[in-house]
DNA sequence: AGAAAATTCAACCTAATGGTTGACAATCGG
DNA sequence: CCGATTGTCAACCATTAGGTTGAATTTTCT
Protein backbone atom coordinates (compact mmCIF):
# COMPACT_ATOMS: atom_id res chain seq x y z
CA UNK A 1 0.00 0.00 0.00
CA UNK A 2 1.11 3.73 -0.59
CA UNK A 3 1.24 5.47 2.55
CA UNK A 4 1.50 8.76 0.87
CA UNK A 5 -0.40 10.41 3.75
CA UNK A 6 2.07 9.09 6.48
CA UNK A 7 3.50 12.70 7.09
CA UNK A 8 3.32 13.45 10.70
CA UNK A 9 0.65 16.06 10.87
CA UNK A 10 0.44 15.20 15.05
CA UNK A 11 2.44 17.08 16.99
CA UNK A 12 2.39 14.17 19.19
CA UNK A 13 3.22 11.62 16.86
CA UNK A 14 6.26 13.99 16.56
CA UNK A 15 7.13 14.62 20.13
CA UNK A 16 6.90 10.74 21.00
CA UNK A 17 9.01 9.24 18.22
CA UNK A 18 11.84 11.66 18.58
CA UNK A 19 11.47 10.57 22.58
CA UNK A 20 11.65 7.09 22.05
CA UNK A 21 15.40 7.33 21.33
CA UNK A 22 17.86 7.01 24.11
CA UNK A 23 20.40 9.10 21.73
CA UNK A 24 17.93 12.06 21.34
CA UNK A 25 17.09 11.68 24.99
CA UNK A 26 20.32 11.93 26.26
CA UNK A 27 20.94 14.76 23.67
CA UNK A 28 18.08 16.28 25.62
CA UNK A 29 19.64 15.44 28.97
CA UNK A 30 23.03 17.16 27.70
CA UNK A 31 20.95 20.57 26.31
CA UNK A 32 19.61 20.68 29.88
CA UNK A 33 22.98 21.46 31.19
CA UNK A 34 23.48 24.58 28.21
CA UNK A 35 23.53 25.15 25.07
CA UNK A 36 25.86 23.22 23.17
CA UNK A 37 27.44 22.44 19.46
CA UNK A 38 26.09 19.40 17.07
CA UNK A 39 29.49 18.12 17.46
CA UNK A 40 29.33 18.63 21.66
CA UNK A 41 26.21 16.95 20.76
CA UNK A 42 27.46 13.88 19.30
CA UNK A 43 30.86 13.63 21.11
CA UNK A 44 28.89 11.10 24.45
CA UNK A 45 27.76 8.61 21.59
CA UNK A 46 30.75 7.86 19.67
CA UNK A 47 28.79 8.73 16.09
CA UNK A 48 29.73 10.14 13.18
CA UNK A 49 28.64 13.87 12.74
CA UNK A 50 26.45 13.45 10.22
CA UNK A 51 24.45 11.09 12.50
CA UNK A 52 24.21 13.27 15.21
CA UNK A 53 23.20 15.91 12.87
CA UNK A 54 20.01 13.77 11.96
CA UNK A 55 19.05 12.86 15.47
CA UNK A 56 18.68 16.78 15.95
CA UNK A 57 17.24 17.54 12.94
CA UNK A 58 14.45 14.62 14.39
CA UNK A 59 14.41 16.98 17.54
CA UNK A 60 14.39 20.42 15.73
CA UNK A 61 11.30 19.01 13.42
CA UNK A 62 9.71 18.40 16.67
CA UNK A 63 9.64 21.44 17.92
CA UNK A 64 11.85 20.42 21.17
CA UNK A 65 15.27 22.31 20.30
CA UNK A 66 16.13 25.27 18.31
CA UNK A 67 18.91 26.16 16.52
CA UNK A 68 21.11 29.50 16.09
CA UNK A 69 24.32 29.95 13.68
CA UNK A 70 27.09 31.47 15.18
CA UNK A 71 30.06 31.39 12.47
CA UNK A 72 30.28 27.89 11.27
CA UNK A 73 28.56 26.17 14.34
CA UNK A 74 25.24 25.73 14.82
CA UNK A 75 24.63 26.01 18.38
CA UNK A 76 21.65 24.51 19.94
CA UNK A 77 19.28 24.82 22.90
CA UNK A 78 16.40 23.07 24.55
CA UNK A 79 12.64 24.51 23.11
CA UNK A 80 10.15 21.98 25.36
CA UNK A 81 7.09 23.40 24.73
CA UNK A 82 6.28 20.21 23.11
CA UNK A 83 7.56 18.04 25.88
CA UNK A 84 4.52 19.98 28.37
CA UNK A 85 2.10 19.25 25.32
CA UNK A 86 3.09 15.76 25.95
CA UNK A 87 3.04 15.22 29.50
CA UNK A 88 -0.38 16.85 29.29
CA UNK A 89 -1.62 13.70 27.42
CA UNK A 90 0.55 11.38 29.80
CA UNK A 91 -1.47 13.06 32.99
CA UNK A 92 -4.52 12.07 31.40
CA UNK A 93 -4.08 8.55 32.46
CA UNK A 94 -3.12 9.19 36.33
CA UNK A 95 -6.20 7.77 37.23
CA UNK A 96 -5.73 4.39 35.39
CA UNK A 97 -2.06 3.78 37.29
CA UNK A 98 -3.32 5.26 40.56
CA UNK A 99 -5.97 2.54 40.61
CA UNK A 100 -8.70 5.30 40.92
CA UNK A 101 -11.05 3.71 37.29
CA UNK A 102 -13.64 5.87 37.62
CA UNK A 103 -15.14 4.48 34.03
CA UNK A 104 -17.51 7.77 33.79
CA UNK A 105 -14.66 9.70 34.45
CA UNK A 106 -12.75 7.85 31.62
CA UNK A 107 -15.43 8.46 29.09
CA UNK A 108 -15.55 11.86 29.68
CA UNK A 109 -12.08 12.48 29.62
CA UNK A 110 -11.43 10.49 26.48
CA UNK A 111 -14.65 12.30 24.63
CA UNK A 112 -13.02 15.54 25.38
CA UNK A 113 -9.77 14.86 24.03
CA UNK A 114 -10.71 12.01 21.79
CA UNK A 115 -8.14 12.29 18.99
CA UNK A 116 -10.24 11.14 15.49
CA UNK A 117 -8.17 9.09 13.51
CA UNK A 118 -11.01 9.80 10.50
CA UNK A 119 -10.49 13.41 11.07
CA UNK B 1 33.99 15.98 29.28
CA UNK B 2 30.07 14.72 29.29
CA UNK B 3 29.67 11.29 29.92
CA UNK B 4 26.21 10.89 29.73
CA UNK B 5 24.33 7.88 30.22
CA UNK B 6 23.91 5.96 27.32
CA UNK B 7 22.31 2.65 29.51
CA UNK B 8 19.46 1.15 27.57
CA UNK B 9 16.49 2.47 28.93
CA UNK B 10 14.25 0.60 27.14
CA UNK B 11 11.36 0.29 29.16
CA UNK B 12 10.89 4.45 27.75
CA UNK B 13 11.93 3.38 24.51
CA UNK B 14 9.03 1.11 24.09
CA UNK B 15 6.57 3.69 25.89
CA UNK B 16 7.55 6.14 23.74
CA UNK B 17 7.35 4.49 20.49
CA UNK B 18 4.23 2.65 21.29
CA UNK B 19 2.52 6.12 21.67
CA UNK B 20 4.13 7.68 18.70
CA UNK B 21 1.45 6.21 16.75
CA UNK B 22 -2.27 7.49 16.52
CA UNK B 23 -3.83 4.43 15.78
CA UNK B 24 -2.30 3.18 19.20
CA UNK B 25 -2.92 6.46 21.34
CA UNK B 26 -6.60 5.34 19.77
CA UNK B 27 -6.83 2.51 21.10
CA UNK B 28 -5.82 2.90 24.65
CA UNK B 29 -8.31 5.76 24.69
CA UNK B 30 -10.65 3.10 23.26
CA UNK B 31 -9.72 1.12 26.46
CA UNK B 32 -9.87 3.81 29.00
CA UNK B 33 -14.02 2.97 28.40
CA UNK B 34 -13.31 -0.87 29.11
CA UNK B 35 -12.20 -3.79 27.94
CA UNK B 36 -12.24 -4.50 24.65
CA UNK B 37 -11.58 -7.36 22.05
CA UNK B 38 -9.04 -7.00 19.23
CA UNK B 39 -11.97 -6.54 16.86
CA UNK B 40 -13.71 -4.13 19.09
CA UNK B 41 -10.07 -2.57 18.71
CA UNK B 42 -10.00 -2.23 15.31
CA UNK B 43 -13.38 -0.95 14.30
CA UNK B 44 -12.90 2.76 14.27
CA UNK B 45 -9.87 2.54 12.33
CA UNK B 46 -11.30 0.83 9.25
CA UNK B 47 -8.15 -1.64 9.67
CA UNK B 48 -7.59 -5.25 8.86
CA UNK B 49 -7.74 -7.97 12.36
CA UNK B 50 -4.08 -8.33 11.85
CA UNK B 51 -3.14 -5.06 11.35
CA UNK B 52 -4.97 -4.10 14.73
CA UNK B 53 -3.21 -7.26 16.03
CA UNK B 54 0.14 -6.10 15.20
CA UNK B 55 -1.05 -2.83 16.81
CA UNK B 56 -2.08 -4.68 20.27
CA UNK B 57 1.13 -6.74 20.30
CA UNK B 58 3.34 -3.15 20.11
CA UNK B 59 1.12 -1.62 23.06
CA UNK B 60 1.84 -5.35 24.79
CA UNK B 61 5.40 -5.41 24.04
CA UNK B 62 5.38 -2.11 26.05
CA UNK B 63 3.58 -3.34 29.05
CA UNK B 64 0.40 -0.59 28.30
CA UNK B 65 -2.26 -3.24 27.64
CA UNK B 66 -2.90 -6.95 28.81
CA UNK B 67 -4.65 -9.95 27.60
CA UNK B 68 -6.82 -12.54 28.97
CA UNK B 69 -8.58 -15.11 26.68
CA UNK B 70 -11.94 -16.00 27.19
CA UNK B 71 -12.95 -18.59 24.66
CA UNK B 72 -12.18 -17.48 21.04
CA UNK B 73 -11.84 -13.92 22.00
CA UNK B 74 -8.82 -11.93 23.45
CA UNK B 75 -10.07 -9.22 25.94
CA UNK B 76 -7.83 -6.52 26.31
CA UNK B 77 -7.49 -4.44 29.36
CA UNK B 78 -5.33 -1.06 29.64
CA UNK B 79 -2.73 -1.23 32.28
CA UNK B 80 -1.00 2.16 32.87
CA UNK B 81 2.04 2.13 34.75
CA UNK B 82 4.05 2.56 32.05
CA UNK B 83 2.97 5.49 31.18
CA UNK B 84 3.42 6.88 34.92
CA UNK B 85 7.13 6.30 34.29
CA UNK B 86 7.02 8.17 31.07
CA UNK B 87 5.10 10.64 32.57
CA UNK B 88 7.68 11.17 35.72
CA UNK B 89 10.13 11.23 33.02
CA UNK B 90 8.50 13.99 31.13
CA UNK B 91 7.82 16.38 34.63
CA UNK B 92 11.59 16.35 34.74
CA UNK B 93 11.71 19.31 31.97
CA UNK B 94 8.91 21.39 33.66
CA UNK B 95 11.05 23.95 34.55
CA UNK B 96 11.91 24.03 31.09
CA UNK B 97 8.59 24.63 29.62
CA UNK B 98 7.77 26.93 32.45
CA UNK B 99 10.23 29.16 31.56
CA UNK B 100 12.05 28.83 34.72
CA UNK B 101 15.37 27.78 33.22
CA UNK B 102 17.51 27.81 36.50
CA UNK B 103 20.91 26.63 34.99
CA UNK B 104 22.12 25.29 38.44
CA UNK B 105 18.83 23.74 38.95
CA UNK B 106 19.48 21.68 35.40
CA UNK B 107 22.59 20.82 36.57
CA UNK B 108 21.88 19.56 39.42
CA UNK B 109 18.69 17.35 38.57
CA UNK B 110 21.29 15.90 35.76
CA UNK B 111 23.82 14.99 38.32
CA UNK B 112 20.79 13.32 40.11
CA UNK B 113 20.21 10.95 37.06
CA UNK B 114 23.42 9.64 36.62
CA UNK B 115 24.32 9.36 40.09
CA UNK B 116 27.30 10.75 40.54
CA UNK B 117 29.88 9.59 42.98
CA UNK B 118 31.26 13.35 43.76
CA UNK B 119 27.53 14.10 44.76
C1' DA C 1 45.04 32.57 -0.63
C1' DG C 2 44.88 28.16 1.29
C1' DA C 3 44.15 24.80 5.06
C1' DA C 4 41.39 23.27 8.72
C1' DA C 5 36.96 22.98 11.19
C1' DA C 6 31.84 22.50 11.73
C1' DT C 7 28.15 21.02 9.56
C1' DT C 8 25.01 19.50 5.95
C1' DC C 9 23.91 16.74 1.94
C1' DA C 10 23.64 12.74 -0.99
C1' DA C 11 24.05 8.10 -1.58
C1' DC C 12 23.95 3.86 0.33
C1' DC C 13 23.02 -0.10 3.66
C1' DT C 14 20.27 -2.83 6.89
C1' DA C 15 16.61 -3.28 9.98
C1' DA C 16 12.21 -1.91 11.63
C1' DT C 17 7.31 -0.04 10.73
C1' DG C 18 2.76 -0.17 9.18
C1' DG C 19 0.04 -2.14 6.26
C1' DT C 20 -1.97 -5.99 3.32
C1' DT C 21 -3.52 -10.89 2.05
C1' DG C 22 -4.00 -15.79 2.65
C1' DA C 23 -3.43 -19.90 5.41
C1' DC C 24 -3.97 -21.90 9.85
C1' DA C 25 -5.70 -22.84 14.72
C1' DA C 26 -9.19 -22.62 18.05
C1' DT C 27 -13.82 -22.19 19.47
C1' DC C 28 -18.64 -21.43 19.21
C1' DG C 29 -23.41 -22.32 17.28
C1' DG C 30 -26.28 -25.11 14.69
C1' DC D 1 -19.64 -32.86 12.22
C1' DC D 2 -19.84 -28.41 9.67
C1' DG D 3 -19.50 -23.76 9.06
C1' DA D 4 -18.81 -19.21 10.80
C1' DT D 5 -16.11 -16.23 14.13
C1' DT D 6 -11.85 -14.62 16.38
C1' DG D 7 -7.50 -14.17 16.19
C1' DT D 8 -2.42 -15.30 14.99
C1' DC D 9 1.23 -16.24 11.79
C1' DA D 10 3.96 -15.97 7.63
C1' DA D 11 5.04 -13.75 3.61
C1' DC D 12 5.23 -9.77 1.16
C1' DC D 13 5.48 -4.63 -0.02
C1' DA D 14 6.67 0.32 0.41
C1' DT D 15 8.37 3.69 3.50
C1' DT D 16 10.93 5.22 7.41
C1' DA D 17 14.79 4.92 10.71
C1' DG D 18 19.35 4.90 12.08
C1' DG D 19 23.68 4.49 10.78
C1' DT D 20 27.81 4.99 7.65
C1' DT D 21 31.08 7.35 4.22
C1' DG D 22 32.56 10.92 1.19
C1' DA D 23 31.85 15.24 -1.17
C1' DA D 24 30.29 20.03 -0.73
C1' DT D 25 29.66 24.42 1.91
C1' DT D 26 30.63 27.98 4.97
C1' DT D 27 33.56 30.14 8.13
C1' DT D 28 37.75 30.79 10.66
C1' DC D 29 42.69 30.78 11.22
C1' DT D 30 47.33 31.59 9.63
Amino acid sequence: MLMLNHMVENRLDATFHALADPTRRGMLASLALGEKSIGELAEPFAMSFAGASKHVKVLEEAGLIARRKAGRTHIIRIEAKPLEEAERWLRQWEKFWSGRLDRLEALLEADKKKENPHG
